[in-house]
DNA sequence: GATGAACAAACTGTATACGATCAATAAATA
DNA sequence: TATTTATTGATCGTATACAGTTTGTTCATC
């Protein structure tokens, strides 16, 4: 139990979880559920394990955050306190920093002077403009890619459709939110193109932000079937159906998002009240 | 003369420059370009001057570099000593970092542990994704800017041609550079979306960098007859020429490239060997 | 005169420490 | 009881110092 003894008198992190008191038990809760959004083990939960000997690098840690909000660990609004990722991640506050610097680049997180880091909460007109981007990208990315349909592309797409499958049978909530957005970027890599890969993945994160913050209470953005749909269209190498659909795909999981809900869980209380 | 006393011993930045034994005088010509380049007076240089107390802030400093990179006063390939812009800047190496992190994830710039920073080198493959992604954003930015053509955009885009076209009589090569650059970042910001903007602005660096690197002996790529025409098609509210003339336009700045001659300056030995 | 090794300088990468700033709590007052 | 003010603690921002690595130079040797 006090093995979480570095967290428990932390504040934040609990913006959006209980707001009033937390024992001690909440607070190592919150401190586990921390070690699982990295996944990586406390410290000193460590010690008895010798393969993590040296810290991860730069693009490992952003790696995994981004993974962390992807997979809706880390909300939007979250505050990430470079003391306590430098512990975690067994680095210095100075790499933290770069991590933090880097992600607040791409527009993942959100750096406040003199208060910190903390998971961006991207307004409705970031939100449009992040799926206009999108909307540019990718149909023409799947057209280019229809062009050359090989064998090793199809069978990476069939690939990944059956791990979604997978991911759907057993209700894997986690695995599947995961899955469905790695296909956009399976096909970027597909395309060969690094720079358009860099920047979906960008993408991506933040629209696992904008959905987390947006989505209607009825129910899921981004079902199988349309990548079954397009994944098709892609390997009989028809480009204009392939990108059709990619649009309507786009266009459908934006046109589910409510945004005039704007700000749910941290909205500013001044304005709500008409100050 | 003595002025720059702090650069006479430095190595590096003279690696596309006179290549064998600088002399003091030609020392103290590098650091004169140094502060040309970056718009900044020399610490020493500015003890007379009151009101640049405060140094540049994070963004400043990146617009700065990105700025010198365009105006081809820091080519691919200089070396970006954090000691030196720390002077330079009036800040501590602690910030450079951070501005040279950034740039370095932006692509302008290329880290090498343990050796430091330098001004990328983009390779031919790179230059074919960023110019597929230009052609991607480019010609729809301004489909869509077609459709609400308005009179105050038409002002601002008469304005900038006519700053082009000055600069043009004048012969003022580096500020014809600098405007045929902002001629695509003022498309994107009348387009409104500050996501493109931001896109749109590192692609036009790493163009800049690409340019100089592979820009064939014939020629200067992006004639100004290519904006006007396309300004007049988007006024006109004809979307559809507008993209077209705008994909003809990247068409053709990429065509007159020479990516046979890969990275030039710094070229893989090894591989040139055949090994 | 060319080659290879040892040395020295420069620069980066990282750790540590301290001052500045902000948020939250507690105390004091109306 | 509500509001304002002071205090405290947490956290960020930055300066400084040092260790490790690379690079350029000098010197000895073949």
């Amino acid at each position: 139990m006090t093995l979480f003894g570095a967290f428990t008198r932390g504040p934040a992190l609990y913006k959006f979880a209980a707001p009033t008191s937390l024992t001690a038990a909440g607070d190592a809760a919150v401190a586990a559920s921390w070690v699982a959004a990295t996944g990586l083990q406390s410290p000193a939960a460590m010690q008895a394990d010798p393969p993590p000997i040296r810290p991860p690098g730069h693009e490992e840690m952003v790696e995994r955050i981004m993974l962390a909000v992807v997979e809706r660990r880390l909300p939007p609004g979250t505050k990430l306190v470079e003391d306590r990722l430098a512990g975690i991640f067994g680095v210095n506050r100075a790499r933290v920093r770069a991590v933090l610097a880097r992600l607040a680049h791409e527009g993942i997180v959100t750096l406040h002077a003199n208060r910190g880091a903390f998971v961006s909460e991207p307004s409705a007109e970031q939100a449009r403009e992040v799926f206009e981007v999108r909307r540019l990208l990718e149909p023409a990315l799947v057209q280019t890619l229809s062009a050359r349909a090989e064998r090793a592309l199809e069978a990476r797409l069939n690939a990944h459709l059956q791990k979604e499958a997978e991911a759907f049978a057993r209700a894997d909530q986690r695995a599947l939110i995961r899955l469905t957005g790695e296909f956009h970027l399976l096909l970027a890599e597909l395309a060969g193109n690094a720079l358009i890969l860099r920047l979906l993945r960008e993408m991506e994160t933040l629209t696992s932000l904008i959905i987390y913050l947006y989505e209607s209470p009825d129910l899921p953005a981004c079902r199988g079937n349309d990548h079954l749909a397009i994944s098709a269209a892609i390997i009989e190498g028809d480009g204009a159906r392939a990108a059709r659909l990619m649009l309507a795909h786009l266009t459908e999981v934006e046109a589910g998002l409510d945004m005039r809900r704007a700000a749910p869980p941290g909205f500013d209380l001044a304005e709500a009240l008409g100050a």
